[in-house]
RNA sequence: GCGCCUGUAGCUCAGCUGGAUAGAGCUACGGACUUCUAAUCCGUAGGCCGGGGGUUCGAAUCCCUCCAGGCGCGCCA
């Protein structure tokens, strides 16, 4: 609010685009400055502090909002000082005015956004790798809905995948009973699943089983073929099980993710963008815009490809760059699939999944499923896809996939799709030696840090660290905790955990690391509130009515109180700015940053003074007002940060 | 071999488009609760920003190079 008005006076003085601030060394100098003056000079051939002067001169004509001063020191820095009592006498009774749409832009945006995340294969229990993915998706779409987009946020199910056939045929075959061909009856199959332990759970250790068995017996293998093609051939039983399989896991994922407030609109699945047609749809249209070629010679004769740079020699022989879409069998590649996807998502498709409903969610929105019995979006009056924008939430060992689908895209002459179809990259998470070691994963001196594995069964599943995260902040606590809190608790530190690294930086998974609940932790955001609300219920309770006005601020804010203000007056731009750069650890740092304003502010709201009197029981009506006051405004905006990241709002820890 | 990413305090990480004396948290040590919530706050200690070269008035940030680590380059999904 500040910034903007200085750097909008700057660029219009000197006629530039863009005007970077900073915070100068001293505070002294100023509460604001920019060094623009700086890197004009050589365009303008002039010295710096000559620029300065003159813009300084300027400036005092007709100063920006909220500036009281504007200096200059050599070599030619122009520093601002702010009139805090001025600006906090608009800032205040706007977010209390406000509250929930305090900072919101006011513009409803055309552009739909569809964001794709979780994508878990639905044949085991999710990890906390998959945890980052969720965790991401689903901020950045509260982001864009609060930025005023529409966002459909879907899940997709990879039904028919080798995971899927893997978990089917060691139900079916690994251990007895086993399943006799021709018998319809699957329930001692099911049986299998001990009653106590859930069914993701229980595939999570059939998996890396049936991964470790399947190496050394080639029977499991044939067996394995098998039930792949049952599967594809929709055969029964067989292919009904595993329909089954992956519905109830998903349900197991949905509530895994539901702990932390991850919600969906869609559930897509593969079966039914295979059924649909979407790919004969794609590859006429693939064909028809000349961007698909029948190789008809060469390593990949025989097959249909989308160029990529051709035969290249590498000193392992003879490689190609092309991509295969359609294989020399005839088969579609996973590439192929996900092209045809990413065209549905833009609605550049003629045809469409049927939908039906799968159930209400804990947000009480109903939950979307593709379903092959369903309806049609017509009739549903609900029209899926057809987004502007599509963010796909997959972790960077998938940025070349993802990069050829867009690039297919643009091949196709879908130019602004393929600018639109954004891959949001993020590393994964791995084991910390310790971690590792816990676990009992194989030892592995030598490396830093050991990647999770669904197949070798090495990984901290997702609600396994749930519940850990939950005892650790019962633990911590210095008196009894509510469950409700003690999960909110736990959502929060979790959340906040899994955010706040940049979405190039490896989470190395640290059990001591991640269980902390001091410090840089959405633990401490949630105090933080918690502590604003306290101060308000208290008031209320000793019956301290508090109505603003501008009389009630002071003559010279203390150095908290002007601190909590500035923070506060940050956060519309900070949400605008991590809905532009996707980059959600901004957010997390912004809601550190203020809450840690707040609690200095509330420490210490009176600094270099020996006594520190509670708000409460300040004598002086008008200043009890003002810092009351603050608290709420606080209070408002740290419970708009917390919605953003899909925390709980705590009002008593 | 080619491509992408990372290297910042003992540890885990920030550092937005290049700006003045590089910041948090954890750990260690020393303080502050009869009070509005101490899961907090204040203080002390801790740094050739991987190495070297360059561009610039100015570089953790941009370019080149080297070193170290991670990932990707399938008629897998």
């Amino acid at each position: 609010m500040i910034r903007e008005g200085v750097a909008e006076a700057l660029k219009n003085i000197l006629g530039v685009e863009e005007v970077p601030l900073n915070i100068p060394p001293q505070r002294e100098m100023g509460d604001f400055s920019s060094a623009v003056c700086l890197s004009l000079a050589k365009v303008k051939r002039r010295p710096p502090m000559e620029i300065a002067k003159e813009v300084v001169e300027q400036l005092k004509a007709n100063f920006p909002p909220y500036i009281q001063e504007a200096t200059l020191t050599p070599p030619g820095y122009l520093n601002f000082k702010v009139d805090w009592p001025k600006f906090a006498k608009d800032l205040i009774p706007e977010i209390l005015e406000k509250r929930d749409l305090f900072g919101r832009p006011i513009q409803v945006e055309k552009e739909k956004v569809f964001v794709e995340h979780t994508s878990v294969n639905p044949n085991k229990a999710m990890h906390i790798g998959h945890l980052r993915n969720s965790v991401l998706g689903d901020t950045v779409a509260r982001v864009f809905q609060w930025l005023g987009f529409p966002t459909e946020v879907c899940n997709y199910i990879d039904d028919t995948g080798v995971q899927v056939v893997d978990v089917v045929t060691a139900f079916l075959y690994l251990d007895p009973p086993f399943f006799h061909e021709g018998s319809a009856d699957l329930r001692p199959i099911w049986a299998k699943v001990p009653e106590n332990q859930p069914l993701d759970y229980f595939c999570w250790d059939l998996y890396a089983r049936f991964e470790d068995e399947l190496e050394r017996n080639s029977s499991l293998q044939e067996k394995r073929e098998e039930v792949l093609h049952q599967i594809e051939r929709g055969e029964h039983p067989v292919a009904p099980f595993a329909k089954e399989l992956s519905k109830r896991i998903v349900q197991a994922h949905l509530g895994t993710v539901g702990e932390l407030n991850i919600h969906y609109v869609l559930l897509n699945w593969e079966s039914d963008i295979i059924r649909q047609g979407f790919w004969q749809e794609t590859l006429e249209l693939l064909k028809k815009r000349g961007a698909l070629r029948l190789e008809t010679e060469g390593p990949n004769e025989g097959c249909w490809v989308v160029p990529f740079g051709g035969i290249v020699e590498t000193s392992d022989g003879v490689k190609s760059l092309d991509k295969i879409l359609v294989r020399s069998n005839g088969s579609v590649t996973y590439t192929g699939k996900d092209i045809a996807y990413q065209l549905w998502k833009f609605g550049l498709l003629k045809k469409d999944f049927l939908y039906s409903s799968w159930g209400l969610q804990s947000d009480g929105r109903v939950l979307w499923t593709t379903d092959r019995d369903g309806e049609t979006s017509d009739l549903l009056h609900h029209q899926f896809g057809h987004a502007n924008r599509v963010i796909n939430v997959i972790d960077v060992r998938q940025s070349y996939p993802q990069k050829v689908v867009s690039e297919c895209l643009r091949q196709m002459g879908f130019e602004k799709e393929a600018e639109q179809s954004i891959h949001l990259a993020y590393e994964v998470v791995n084991l910390s030696l310790q971690a590792a070691r816990i676990l009992g994963a194989e030892e592995t001196e030598e490396k830093r840090s050991v990647a999770m594995s669904g197949r070798s069964g090495t990984g901290v599943k997702a609600m396994d660290f749930i519940e850990m995260v939950k005892k650790k902040v019962v633990e911590k606590a210095d008196h009894p905790l509510e469950e409700n809190v003690a999960s909110a608790l736990a959502t929060a530190a979790i959340r906040y955990y899994l955010l706040k690294f940049t979405l190039e930086s490896q989470i190395i998974f640290d059990f001591d690391e991640a269980l902390k609940t001091t410090g840089d932790t959405g633990v401490y955001l949630e105090y933080a509130h918690a502590r604003a609300c306290s101060i308000l219920r208290k008031a209320e309770e000793r019956e301290i009515v508090f109505h603003w006005g501008k009389e009630a601020v002071p003559a010279r804010l203390t150095e908290t109180e002007r601190d909590l203000a500035e923070v506060l007056s940050r956060f519309n731009s900070v949400v605008v700015r991590t809905g532009k750069n996707l980059r959600m650890s901004q957010l997390t740092e912004y809601a550190f940053d203020l809450a840690s304003s707040f609690t200095n502010f509330y420490e210490n709201p009176d600094p270099g003074s020996d006594v520190q009197t509670p708000f409460i029981h300040l004598q002086d009506e008008n200043l009890r007002t003002f810092r009351l006051s603050l608290v709420r405004a606080f209070q408002i905006v740290m419970g708009n940060t917390l919605g953003l990241l899909g925390m709980p709002k705590l009002e008593r820890i």
